[in-house]
DNA sequence: TACGCTTCGGAAAGCGTTTCCCACGCTACG
DNA sequence: CGTAGCGTGGGAAACGCTTTCCGAAGCGTA
């Protein structure tokens, strides 16, 4: 099995010195005049020869890798969040090492150690954080170790590992969100809250609450389950047999909407017609839903752009957290044009 | 700015030479006496010394990374096959660095020199292959070049590179899928094809135009256009301007049909009461749409894996493609009953 | 002709690991 | 008692690249 052409080899095959074939091929400050640097392009060419990226990573401690860790790339919030970070690494020039936790903190805090092994460039974290402070010491603690030594971090979720984050609203546009329902003339709430723990989801629920609360209107009923499709399937069912007078019910996330959707529909209960149904983040993939998804729209991919700009300090730090928007579509109702 | 430390750092404070501490952290086949080997692990703890996989890569001549290159990751049916390859990869201990080539042969050839460069470990390359010699070629050439030197490659598309590959069996699944249809009473067929020139969309229509005629049955009407939903809207807007006798439509992928359910929901026509609507893939993000999507099951995950075990060879070679099973839903109705 | 500049090529010292090879102290054995 | 063999430790040469430093050559000017 022959091995790969080095530069060594190129030099020697163009007669030339080490330094030179270098600075030929790979971006140095430093001229090369003509004539040697023709041969030693012909001489690369000839050999096959390609830089080895690990060794020019040693040499220059730089790589040119981007970490990205994901809880699920299988959830299209993930897909198109990674999708993202992938097409803006690219425009500079990074490669991109994705990892998936499944959830787990523990793993994402072992992905983190994997990634500071690797001494890639920038580190990006996607997904909510959970209530949890000893693991989120450990993760700080983690990352405090990487940014120690130059690592450079990004977040996108909630602002508390003291690196720069991409914060999607998540209060604020609940918030909106329930102001809208209410607008519809919805007064009877159910809220398929996800996990108590999970931040992201907790946010939602509060903001919605908050919602409601400053319009008068009553506490939603919640229900609590796992943050996926299949949880909230399960959650709708406990709403159906609860038998409530519920008029509206949010979902934390689009995935689990459509999951509520299902089991609502499995239940035989009509949407919108009996219960309208909302959900949050605006995945696009989940657009053509019928009943199209009434939902709060978040800047997926300019979230994942973002926090690539942040990892990499081509920007100032900005607090300001990503917008949100209500959008109404057919799965909420107006009881309204009832009257 | 501390640098990391380094495995001498790590011997210096620990009174042994590189050699011992080197054999103490990372993996070796010898033994290291209990009084030293205590003094360097603590050592390492203490200092917080990671592994700089760059140079171990180095040194070791074999990185622990495998590269994956897919279309588009927002896409669900890369994002399935994506999350099960970096699982598996997870489970042989390697990391994964993703690139996406946006349907670009010229960018997954890119991508492909970047991943040689890189000297990961195998390389899976995920995706139809498209129906161009030259690029091809160029695709095979690059390919060559890596395995030539030890690289390892595997395929999930069609086995044209002269590398192991999965071979999803789109022919016979859409051949089936037209059996099966015509078993519900259909005659007159529509097939939304996407691009001419993307062999996977090309044999699926092959295998239902296959099916169709092993029947006795006419031809679909073909209707071309890209690959993915919007595609599908459009197609399926042509198929009801042109204003047919056809009572199902086969759309070559499921986020095709995504998007001519959408079509053909937003012209007034409706499915499957005048038209049934079948797809292919079996996504697992779109089996909660409404009406519940028939199609042709593909082992996404499976694939995944089985791409993985390929490319790192555990796994002796074997043609057998991947299987498909037809699954019939409510976007397809009989019209059987109707006599 | 001599001087100082500017260019440009090459030698060599890293970058952080692994691993080959040698040395040392033992035990076991003839 | 000499030696073969084993178990451990360390020195030092790789691995493939970058970059600093030096020196040589070419040029224009005084």
């Amino acid at each position: 099995m022959p091995r790969d052409a080095t530069l060594e080899d190129v030099a020697k095959h163009a007669g030339v010195s080490l330094a030179t074939a270098s600075r030929v091929l790979n971006g140095s400050t430093r001229q090369v005049g003509r004539e040697l640097r023709e041969r030693v392009e012909h001489a690369a060419t000839e050999l096959g020869y390609t830089t080895n990226r690990a060794a020019q990573a040693l040499a220059r401690s730089a790589s040119d890798i981007l970490g990205l860790v994901v809880h699920d790339l299988s959830d299209p919030y993930f897909a198109v969040l990674a999708n993202a970070v992938v097409r803006a690494a690219d425009m500079h020039g990074l490669s991109v090492m994705v990892g998936t936790t499944f959830r787990d903190p523990e793993a994402e805090i072992g992905y983190v150690a994997t990634l500071r092994a690797q001494r890639v460039r920038a580190i990006v974290l996607a997904g909510s954080r959970i209530d949890d402070a000893a693991m989120t010491e450990r993760l700080r603690a983690e990352l405090d170790r990487y940014r120690g030594t130059g690592g450079r971090a990004a977040l996108i979720g909630q602002d508390l590992l003291g690196v720069d984050t991409v914060v999607p609203d998540n209060h604020a546009g609940a918030g909106e969100l329930a102001r809208s329902l209410a607008g519809l003339g919805h007064t009877r709430f159910a809220v398929l809250t996800g996990p108590a723990t999970l931040l992201t989801a907790a946010d939602r629920v509060a903001g919605f609450a908050e919602g409601l609360a400053s319009l008068g209107l009553p506490a939603p009923l919640l229900f609590p389950g796992p943050f996926d499709r299949d949880g909230g399937y399960a959650a709708a069912q406990r709403l159906l047999a609860a038998d409530t007078d519920v008029t509206c019910v949010f979902a934390v996330n689009d995935v689990m909407a459509v999951g509520a959707l299902a089991a609502l529909r499995d239940g035989g209960c009509e949407v919108p017609g009996r219960i309208s149904v909302a959900g949050f983040d605006d995945i696009p993939t989940l657009r053509d839903l019928t009943p199209a998804l009434t939902t709060v729209r978040l800047p997926l991919a300019d979230m994942g752009r973002r926090a690539v700009a942040l990892a990499l300090g081509t920007v100032p730090i900005v607090a300001e957290p990503a917008e949100t928007e209500v959008v109404l579509r057919e799965s909420t109702r107006s009881l309204l044009e009832d009257a």
